[in-house]
DNA sequence: CAACTAGGTCACTAGGTCAG
DNA sequence: CTGACCTAGTGACCTAGTTG
């Protein structure tokens, strides 16, 4: 029991006619404060928020109080326990989910900017200026928001069902390794067989290229996602990078268990782990001296000309392969430990540890039975080895883009004249708080000394900041540094329409509309009243282009997020987020998707704006937009919802051989 | 009216709504700090504590205090009048009743995952977790929590009222006399005719087991509880053991006065005397160089190959035997004779020193009433003997645990990595004091200097500490180290439900609201003050899910703590302490209840975690896991609630004859 | 009006201070 | 170093005012 009612947040997009963004998180039968995850006493400047937090908004607004610069990295995690200790980064957390006094949500705007620059002026996203968002809002709950966040709660509720039903798999430990195994092959391009194939192919293009000039080379090594170096054309290299990158998301996503963490947990751990999963991935890549690239290419490590600090970072790279293969897994070993990677409870800003700890033991054990001991002991060796090697590529991502530049964001122009001080929350130009972007970055450099793998590197850093002393458990153990440079990384700053986290939700359930009377209960508002419409008459006329709660398809498909009501709000990384078990109805026209992808990702960055210094959003703003940028896939059919995969693998075929 | 106004506290779990963790004490008017005991001036880092207790606190971890080490056995206690004695103790107190900045209640995860673990993810132990539990608690205190308070204090309040009531009975001798004779008749299965009837059977057995090999002796040796080296087979050990032990706990029980005491006292004077009782009880199960095992069969001493050492503590037990039987004692003198080490005042780690002291000398004239002088001499001659084997036995254990490592603690990962390094307290994991977890163990070997019976053998022990010096009452006169190592005896590590305490505790007590005043006395906080919404209108209605403060029974059963609510929280050991006011409703169904039983042992355990080095821990964990492992009781049917004992009866009778 | 929220209030606590 | 006292917040409740 205690089981299901341990705090499994779930994180929904409410958007029942309009596309607005207002995000709503529950512990299944309670709206949670969207700033630190207390219980929520109900809409306060325009988020849903906690007294505690509506009541030091407030205050803060009101006497334009200047809190003095977090003296940490300003990536303080805001939780109920903690909220008191950085006033900075607590107003920074207020802000970055939208609070406000009045103002309209900031963000809204820049979409249509960045929409019409795209020259794609017609799209039918007029919806998402409808917005009856999170603007303040006085009075009486409107009866389609309240019809929301029933909706909503049931879907919480059935989260807890499904929860319940998974039980049985993880407990069944053969079971779950299948399907972990499954998984993994469904969604990954580089298992054996595959990259054997293209290793013989491979031979010999590197004996027809090796006559061309060595230009030709870097440019195909520089496109490899492990390189952290990046071509000028950032299109092309994300191009290839993406699909990867989807597979690791969608291999996630198909981790039994993963579904039941809150959106907001499912980002977190897939934007710390999606690269170090990349990384065992490729690993069968490596080859002794040489490197089988994902175009199909095999380079020599010496021909690449990697620049300069990043030559550490591929002979890091190397070394790890090398490691790593003589472990001799099979794929479906690969498998299960890249589940135990992505199951990291130690990753910064979980809420819901304890659930990530329980799932991640189940998979664990799954790969006990699969391999003796002493590999798994290797393989839990391995792990400090692949944070580094995280943060080491961050790092390297940040390095060039200090350098180079060349990636530009698409943004307002106040973005580019600072083009890393603004942190993730745009709001910042809301008002009293520009201090916090005033913060100036002292550009991290990579000191040469090649620590070993397994160290942090992060400690190491010279950074001019306190070392951080015990707050958010980041230094519980294992170095979990690097989640931190990854963790945001698809986060971005055009828009906060939640669409990964929207995309990641299941489909709502019908039903127990009880779960109604416990939300803000302690509060008592939002309370479920039966006495009033509920399943009613009177929802369902005055939800009208939203259909009533309590229905099942339609007004699931309407009022509640999931099946997603902007036509174009759901492209490449969102739609391959989407569950599954939400057939994409929607239509699959789209021109020039790039922009619009842009923004879209942009949106679920701004819903997880934690923990990272502004050098850390630069690199999240490269990955993100590697990831987000060049993947000219199909929408409308949604990759997640055939069993076997088909679109992962088709598209990756088109790039790997 | 001294008799009245002496701290009597009382430690009280307040869970009305949610079944947090929270304690808080009494005297009777006043919150108490939970560290010292002194009058606590809020609730401070989580934890209602006095202004001192807080201010060193804030002052550790601010500064990152690393004490030096504890130079007795880190096992100080912690009062008011000697706080200031030992830094280290201090602070250790201070992380065990779960002081911290931040950190929601460590433990709580644990039993999340012991229990699920344990194949039983349905359990209705939901309630644990809704926790607004101990953490840092800025502004205003809720009204509910108030309430709770309140309610504890009039919880409290009827304590003493019960207490003058309980004075009569203690003040008429006879009266006394003929209640602790009978709770010793009721739960002794040692108890003459018992014994002698399982004496005659087990000389005809012993002739046919004479034949068998030495090892059959051994195995069967080593199941009684008297012998610290149990076999491998821990479960079947414990499975007979532990129905002893809970005679014993349900004899304390009974005693008149004893559940007055605090639970914290009651926790203290049970963990410190039960194998002294034991011994008691037991002693007649020696004659000459033959022992009768508590599964009937009978052994010489010469073929019950002891373990090395553990051959000194065998003999000093025959030695004690023969000199306690010599004696001739009647069941009844021996009951009286047993009450009197329970309420031992000079055990370390008491709070109420006084009242103990005071219930103590009615069961000492009780027993003058029926022994001539010169016996009762005899007997307290006996004392320092008991408390002597007590240590011995203790030191067995220990070495046992430390040779064959044979029980392992079914903890979560981290727990298994560090056996044994973390003191009790699980927030040590929570931030800033590892430290107090990295203090290495010095594994205690038992020398084999067989100093006389009688000596206290701590004093002798190579420890490479300085010798205790008059703190703790530890050297007064009788050596009273024992109780240090059984002190923990029911200590855990999964979680902090106070589930013993909480059984112990007597049904909440209506009226009487105005002791709110008095709490907070000294700080004029918690102040009740009736102006305020007291029984009153507004505050019944804020106060829904919660009922208003001063009205009868629902309020007391929602919002004060006895009637327990998570059904599987009352095993065993916990059901067998359950107030026999309190019949127990609960639902008996339980899924393999092993692992229930430990974590729910582990509860209690983490709420008295005081004074104990980390071999004794050890030493605790094992006598732990052998009370707690196996003893496959009927839950649900309360052991307490039955005046002639049916449960304990019964069970022995199936292990004793 | 009923259902909500911004803002005010003031019971509380983390942290700082400084005599002891 | 300790702990009684102080200050600057904090947040649980309330009220006035807003909206459906």
């Amino acid at each position: 029991m205690d089981y299901y009612d341990s705090n499994n947040n779930l994180l929904v997009g409410c958007a029942p006619g309009f596309g607005d963004s207002i995000q709503i998180e529950f512990d299944g039968t309670t709206v949670l404060c969207r700033v630190c995850g207390d219980k929520a006493s109900g809409f306060h400047y325009g988020v849903h928020s906690c007294e505690g937090c509506k009541g030091f908004f407030r205050r803060s607004i009101q006497q334009k109080i200047q809190y003095r610069p977090c003296t940490k990295n300003q990536q303080c995690s805001i939780l109920r326990v903690n909220r008191n200790r950085c006033q900075y980064c607590r107003l920074k957390k207020c802000i970055a989910v939208g609070m406000s006094r009045d103002a309209p949500t900031k963000v809204k705007r820049r979409f249509i900017t960045a929409n019409s620059q795209s020259g794609q002026p017609n799209g039918s996203a007029a919806q998402l200026f409808n917005d009856h968002d999170n603007s303040v809002r006085f009075g009486r709950v409107p009866k389609r928001e309240k019809a929301k966040i029933l909706a909503a709660m049931q879907q919480s509720h059935h989260a807890k069902v499904s929860e319940r039903a998974l039980s049985a798999e993880l407990e069944d430990t053969s079971k779950l390794t299948t399907a972990v195994v499954r998984a993994h092959m469904e969604t990954c391009e580089f298992t054996k067989d595959k990259v054997q194939k293209c290793y013989n192919t491979a031979v010999l293009k590197k004996n027809d290229i090796s006559d061309k000039p060595i230009n030709r080379f870097n440019e195909i090594t520089l496109a490899c996602p492990l390189n952290p170096h990046p071509q000028s054309t950032t299109e092309d290299f994300s191009q290839r990078f993406s699909p990867a990158i989807r597979g690791v998301v969608e291999f996630a996503k198909r981790l039994p268990g993963f579904s039941i963490l809150s959106q907001d947990d499912q980002v977190t751990l897939l934007k710390a782990g999606v690269f170090e999963i990349l990384l065992v991935r490729l690993a069968c890549m490596f080859k002794g001296n040489t490197m089988l690239c994902i175009n199909g290419e095999l380079l020599e490590r010496e021909t690449i000309s990697a620049h300069q600090n990043a030559r550490f970072l591929l002979d890091s790279m190397f070394k790890f392969a090398e490691q790593f293969n003589k472990l001799g897994l099979t794929d479906e070993q690969i498998g299960l430990f890249c589940a135990v990677v992505v199951m990291a409870p130690d990753r910064p800003g979980l809420r819901n540890v304890e659930l990530v700890t329980r799932l991640q033991s189940h998979v664990r054990s799954g790969l006990h039975s699969l391999i003796p001991a002493y590999v798994v002991q290797e393989l839990d060796r391995k792990i400090p080895d692949l944070r580094t090697l995280n943060t080491l590529h961050s790092e390297k991502l940040l390095a060039f883009k200090m350098e180079e530049q060349g990636f530009e964001s698409q943004d307002s122009p106040m973005m580019s004249h600072t083009p890393r001080s603004s942190s993730s929350v745009d709001s910042l130009d809301s008002g009293a708080y520009e201090q916090a972007s005033e913060v100036t970055i002292s550009p991290r450099r990579l000191s040469n000394n090649s620590s070993s793998g397994s160290s942090c590197p992060y400690k190491s850093f010279p950074r001019g900041l306190e070392s951080p002393s015990g707050d958010s458990g980041i230094e519980s153990g294992a170095c979990s540094s690097p989640a931190r440079s990854e963790q945001d990384l698809l986060e971005h700053k055009h828009d906060d329409m939640p669409v990964l986290k929207r995309a990641l939700q299941a489909p709502p359930i019908v039903d127990n509309t009880m779960l109604m009377n416990e939300a803000y209960r302690v509060h008592k508002k939002f309370r479920y009243s039966d006495k009033h419409n509920v399943g009613g008459s009177r929802a369902g006329s005055s939800c009208s282009s939203s259909p009533p709660p309590g229905v099942n398809s339609p007004m699931m498909g309407g009022c509640s997020p999931p099946p997603p009501p902007p036509h174009q709000l759901y492209p490449q990384l969102a739609s391959a987020l989407t569950n599954p078990r939400v057939p994409d109805p929607y239509n699959p026209q789209f021109k020039s998707p790039l922009q619009l992808q842009h923004s879209t990702l942009a949106m679920k960055l701004n819903e997880k704006p934690k923990h990272m210094t502004e050098d850390q959003q630069v690199t999240s703003e490269l990955l993100h937009s590697i990831i987000m940028r060049g993947d000219p896939i199909q929408h409308g059919s949604n990759p997640g919802s055939s069993n076997d995969s088909q679109v992962p693998l088709n598209l990756s075929k088109k790039i790997i051989c």
